[in-house]
DNA sequence: GCCAACGTTGGC
DNA sequence: GCCAACGTTGGC
């Protein structure tokens, strides 16, 4: 099982969205970086959702249930998509800020690397963010 | 809205 | 295959 951070658009495909569909593909990604991570997500994996632009938070949990196919999106080139499902809002969101005063969250690439979209994230940090959003996932 | 950081493109 | 120019993302 690995984790990961996906960030969006509230504006264009927020967490509520998400939640409204109830599955979405996980499309779009033009990144190489970004779309090695896609393909290497298994089935299961469970992963952080951040808003971007807006927000500039962590607002949910959902979790991979189709592995990697083709982007029908993609009118050229090698991309690819994921779908996934939501498995719950966080009671508080965790903003960037925080994640930025928080020592041991140094690591994560999202404060290194602000334009990567799709990213790994250590199970420590994982979980350590659920703990800061006052959140459980076993229900 | 600005601009830093990063990716991509294309001339050589 | 290097690197300058350009485009995009996303925090501020």
């Amino acid at each position: 099982m690995k984790y990961w951070l996906v960030k969006s658009e509230p504006f264009k495909y927020g967490y509520h969205t998400l939640e409204e569909e109830g599955r979405t593909m996980w499309d779009g990604v033009r990144n190489y970086g970004a779309r090695n991570n896609l393909r290497a997500m298994k089935e299961n994996d469970l992963v952080l959702f951040y808003h971007s632009r807006e927000g500039l938070e962590v607002v949910g949990v959902c979790k991979v249930v189709k592995e990697f196919y083709p982007d029908p999106t993609a009118e050229k080139g090698d991309w690819s998509v994921v779908d996934v499902v939501p498995v719950k809002r966080l009671n508080k969101p965790v903003t960037l800020k925080t994640i930025k005063a928080t020592e041991e969250l140094q690591d994560m690439p999202i404060v290194k690397n602000s334009r990567l979209s799709v990213m790994p994230v250590d199970e420590h940090h994982f979980f350590k963010i659920l703990e800061m959003s006052e959140t459980e996932l076993s229900d």
